[in-house]
DNA sequence: ATGCGCCAAGTTTTT
DNA sequence: CTTGGCGCAT
């Protein structure tokens, strides 16, 4: 008992001695949270609790496997279920698919491939998307499917315009799902939700049989989630939530921060404990972070402490433009690894937006740093990645039309899009899959014969196909390349240039497959398969081990540390984004998504800003984010690496920086201006393009390995043991070695992903 | 049916 | 600067 408690603080180890009944944990940044969540665990199991009674329900896979490592040395051997929210429902699912009318092999559709569902739904449902976008469709009704509404709840309530275009479409792509044994992300919780409010004997058994549950990051928990965990909390309230009102940001995707503002009413005998100390950040970063957040009236106080030594005040950097603020950064990174003993990995680069990591990997590749970039879905959003995914969803479900349609002619074997568009008219019509459409085609008389032929074909190659369903996932998806011949497709297809990246891709595809298949040389299944791809989520590719510069979002960076940290970009319209100014709780939850920033950094923390930053091309000026002005003086370092500045220099008032000089307000009415300009001539309701979001790439940094290999390079690789290099092709991050193993066996690695070493 | 090339448009955060 | 949508020529 003791030793878990060692070390704790009074209110940590009030909670670790918690057991039963509601707990909430109100964790400040780098309050030892998960330290605290673990040896609760821990100690839940050693009072003899059974492993398969608790459930810790994370954000990211990562935050999971950090838990079971940490649980696993506690308390080793205890098959306690950790995982995300998503895989929870997904898991449930499977078993009680029939329950909601679909089968345990169903999909799960990413956005993407929703997004397809829903155009298909707004043409069955014979609604014009002229006044908006399958978009703007697909966000109301995930919003819709994150409060626990319905399709025919929305049917008879009352509605704003574009809602009811939404409301149109919702049932419509409901029935497609159903029809395609499909869900969407939305679904996975929907369907749980509404599986345990409908059917209260499942509901008890299960709230049983889940005695003891755990909640990290309940901040962002939506309605859905909260109507899950409710559920299953009610004969056994042994429900433990952890969070921080202060890093809720996923208000937009339907988190409601009222869940845990609201917790203590809602389970009146709960404990709550507050951790306060921090841990992990000086205390110059720590009032920073402090004064910016209580700029938010909505929150629940906190005071932020720390023991920690004070260190370098915080800094705040002005440059010229976004090349200056790259160039800078890699420079001094680079300068403190040599100079004062830093590794790459103690750096972190923080961004609001995806797109602003660009000018940084250049400046890092030129400083020759290693870095990794996570945006990590990415790579499964690769057309050549996607295609043979879809081939795999096909076989593992005949029904996934949005799979068929994207395949049936991928290489392109003369089935057109009026065969297609014919064939779909026939499954809408009848109300079955495409496939099965497909499967008769001979009998559609508005099918010609050649066309009619064609896809008979394709129907034949598929049904090869499926006989390899079961045999592992790398022999599938070699057959399958082969079968479809995708390799000569890809060569006949892109530029050179692309060729390799693209090769590169589908080998790597291939390497997760074995991947996959060793880690699961039991229980593998195609379906486990595609649905740990699914719900693969951006932050669960970051590299903890890796010893390389971290370039993320802001987003993205919940729940990690670093001893470094850059936030660029510090921005009005960028950081608030231009996008969540409409209302004073988009702002406040801008606010605390630059305090979540702040608050990973360990020891030493810079925030700037660029006078112009060029948005496609254009250069446009730049106004500092608002929030800069909120921020301790005393606590930071103004430096202005772009001597023209003088937003904070030549400020005669340093303790109220709202009040701005001569320039700023020129600038200010500028925009200002130009805002209104822009609101004035958006016609009234604003028509929108439909936008299918695209890997741009996904970008490992080149590693001190890329230009070391050549041909004939002796290699060891950590899984294949020794090899001989027999080739080589791409150019920096994209460079790929194929490496011919001692067993026999050739692979191809991303040069800068692959863990290899160079023997001679 | 396929493939090319132009044009236009659009730009948050993600399970 | 990138991406996707669309029209035209083969």
């Amino acid at each position: 008992m003791d030793d878990l408690l060692q070390g704790l603080t009074e209110p940590q180890c009030e909670a670790v001695n918690h057991i039963d009944g509601p707990l909430l944990m109100l964790a400040g940044p780098g309050s030892g949270k998960t330290r605290v969540v673990t040896h609760r665990i821990a100690n839940l199991l050693r009072q003899g609790i059974p492993a398969w009674q608790i459930v810790a329900l994370t954000f990211t896979n990562k935050a999971a496997d950090e838990m079971r490592m940490r649980v696993e040395a506690l308390a080793p051997g205890q098959p306690v279920w950790m995982g995300t929210f998503h895989r929870f429902c997904a898991r449930l699912l499977r078993r009680y698919a029939p329950m909601v009318g679909l089968s345990e092999n169903y999909s799960i559709l990413d956005a993407a491939d929703s997004r397809m569902a829903i155009k298909r739904a707004c043409e069955v449902a014979e609604v014009s998307l002229s006044h908006t976008s399958p978009d703007a469709v697909a966000a109301v009704i995930s919003r819709a499917k994150n409060r626990l509404i319905t399709a025919e709840m929305m049917a008879t309530m009352p509605v704003k315009y574009n809602e009811q275009v939404a409301a149109q479409v919702y049932p419509v792509y409901h029935q497609l799902m159903m029809t395609a044994n499909a869900v969407d992300f939305d679904d996975l919780l929907l369907h749980v939700a509404v599986l345990l409010r409908e059917n209260g004997e499942l509901r008890a058994d299960l709230d049983s049989r889940y005695r003891y549950i755990l909640v990290d990051e309940y901040q962002d928990t939506n309605l859905a989630q909260y109507a899950i965990v409710r559920a299953l909390s009610i004969d056994y309230p042994n429900l433990s939530v952890t969070g921080d009102p202060d890093q809720s940001i996923y208000g937009w995707r339907g988190a409601d921060i009222n869940n845990i503002l609201d917790f203590e009413n809602d389970y009146p005998t709960v404990k709550t404990v507050r951790l306060e100390q921090n841990y992990r950040s000086t205390p110059n970063i720590l009032r920073v972070a402090d004064q910016l957040i209580r700029g938010n009236r909505r929150r629940k106080h906190k005071k932020l402490f720390t023991a920690n030594p004070e260190g370098e005040p915080v800094i705040l950097k002005s440059y010229r433009d976004s090349k200056a603020e790259g160039d800078d950064i890699a420079e001094r990174i680079a300068h403190a690894i040599l100079e004062e003993n830093c590794h790459p990995k103690d750096f972190a680069i923080f961004v609001r937006m995806n797109s602003l990591t660009r000018t940084l990997e250049h400046a890092l590749r030129r400083c020759n740093l290693p870095y990794q970039i996570v945006n990590g879905t990415e790579f499964y959003q690769r057309k050549e990645i996607k295609d043979l995914l879809a081939y795999l969803h096909l076989i593992n479900n005949p029904n996934h039309d949005v799979a068929l349609e994207r395949v049936i002619n991928v290489p392109p074997r003369g089935i057109g899009a009026t065969t297609v568009q014919r064939l779909r008219q026939v499954a809408n019509r009848e109300q079955i899959p495409i496939l099965d459409a497909a499967r008769k085609a001979g009998l559609i008389e508005s099918i010609p014969k050649r066309s009619a032929v064609k896809v008979a074909s394709f129907v034949a190659m598929y049904d090869a196909l499926c006989v390899k369903a079961t045999a592992t996932i790398e022999d599938l998806v070699l057959y399958l390349i082969e079968e479809t011949d995708y390799r000569e497709y890809l060569e006949r297809t892109g530029d050179d240039d692309q060729d390799n990246d693209r090769s590169a891709n589908v080998d790597e595809f291939v390497t997760a497959a074995v991947e996959y298949d060793r880690q699961h040389p039991e229980d593998g299944s195609l379906e486990e398969f595609l649905e740990q791809v699914a719900l693969v989520s951006s932050t669960d590719q970051w590299e903890e081990n890796n010893d390389r510069v971290t370039l993320m979002t802001l987003h993205a960076s919940k729940g990690l540390e670093f001893p470094r940290v850059y936030i660029i970009g510090v921005e009005d319209d960028l950081l608030p984004h231009a996008r969540s100014k409409d209302s004073e709780e988009q702002i406040e939850e801008e606010r605390r998504l630059l305090f979540v920033g702040i608050t990973r950094a360990r020891e030493r923390l810079q925030l700037s800003y660029c006078q112009n930053r060029s948005i496609h091309g254009q250069g446009r000026p730049v106004v500092p984010s608002p929030f800069l002005m909120e921020l301790p003086r005393e606590d930071m370092r103004q430096v202005d690496a772009a001597p023209e500045s003088d937003f904070f220099d030549e400020d005669p008032y340093p303790d109220s920086w709202d009040i701005p000089n001569d320039e700023d307000d020129e600038i200010c009415q500028l925009v200002e201006e130009e805002r209104a300009a822009i609101r004035r001539s958006k016609p009234a309701p604003p028509i929108a393009i439909p936008q299918i979001k695209t890997a741009s790439q996904m970008t490992g940094g080149p590693s001190s390995l890329v230009g070391q290999l050549k041909t004939g390079t002796t290699v060891a690789h950590p899984r294949h043991g020794e090899g001989t290099v027999v080739s080589i092709s791409g150019r920096g991050p994209k460079c790929t070695a194929t490496i011919l193993f001692d067993d026999g066996q050739t692979k191809s690695f991303r040069v800068a992903f692959a863990d290899l070493r160079v023997i001679r």
